[in-house]
DNA sequence: AATTCACGCAACCGCTGTTCG
DNA sequence: GCGAACAGCGGTTGCGTGAAT
């Protein structure tokens, strides 16, 4: 189940925890406390490194860990807290007493994460959108103002050029609404071809087939922008930290729509 | 029965934040 | 104020196990 017990070339044991291991290390700090990890390996007499006796002792040895499976009320709750704290597993841990943050985060990889998409794609509904638009927005927070602006920038061209896109599709005499047609302007179809390429078809293609243009648009939709005129702004964003931005921004939407 | 594959989970790695001299 | 040491965190890896073929 775990790796093998070896030495490595400093003679520090890693691996899988012995027994005997155990009870050496559990026994020191039910006696001493743990205030210098790196220390303690020592005076314990183990051959171990600080960092894996402490990850030892929280994930495993301490009394109040609690094994066994999850109930269905720690479930929802994992998924709740997955979806307001993102990966703050520590925090998540806190509000899950004797279950490691190392734990809820195996257990959310494993299980949870599935039933999550599962619960989204059953769930989502029209109705539901303008409420993850916020969410989406709030996702932002953790930005410097700065990157935001950036992000707000590359959204604001996709806003544009989709607005443009989505407006030269329905006045075409095509039946297609959904997807880039033949009877788009070819200078805006390369234009958002890829757009929908590097950035909508993975979502597309994934948990949001069957989202409409209008929605993303209504996402991006950042207010008080300036307005940029796209001559003077290539869709695709000039610089590869850009285009992570806007891929960060992207996935921040879909993080709280798990 | 033998082999392959996917899953689950303990442990590791590398990075960041905090503390201390 | 600065750098080193340390603690903690989140992402990733390795490998045992059981199911599927």
């Amino acid at each position: 189940m775990v790796r093998a017990p070896y030495f490595d070339k400093n003679g520090t044991k890693r691996g899988a925890w012995s027994q005997d291991e155990d009870s050496k290390l559990k026994a020191y700090i039910e006696t001493y406390g743990h205030r210098n990890w790196r220390e303690l390996p020592k005076l314990a007499g183990l051959s171990r490194c600080g960092k894996s006796c402490r990850l030892r002792w929280v994930n495993y040895l301490h009394p109040n860990v609690k094994r066994g499976n999850y109930t269905s009320e720690e479930e929802d709750l994992i998924i709740n807290l997955r979806r307001d704290f993102g990966s703050k597993w520590s925090l998540i841990a806190k509000e899950l007493p004797g279950r490691s943050d190392n734990e809820i985060k195996n257990h959310w990889h494993t299980h949870l994460r599935k039933r999550a998409d599962l619960s989204f794609s059953e769930n989502k509904s029209a109705e539901n959108l303008e409420s993850h638009e916020e969410k989406s927005m709030s996702g932002l927070s953790h930005l410097m103002e700065e990157d935001r602006a950036d992000i707000s920038l590359a959204a604001e061209s996709v806003r544009t050029l989709s607005a443009e896109y989505i407006k030269s599709s329905t006045s075409s005499s095509s039946s297609d609404s959904c997807h880039a047609g033949s009877n788009i302007d070819s200078s805006l179809s390369s234009k958002v071809q890829p757009f929908e390429d590097s950035l909508m078809k993975p979502y597309l293609a994934d948990t949001f087939s069957n989202t409409s243009y209008e929605y993303w648009i209504s996402v991006m939709d950042l207010p008080n922008r300036p307005f940029m005129d796209l001559p003077n702004r290539p869709f695709l964003p000039p610089s590869e930290r850009d285009m992570l931005m806007v891929d960060d921004f992207l996935w921040s939407g879909v993080e709280y729509f798990q």
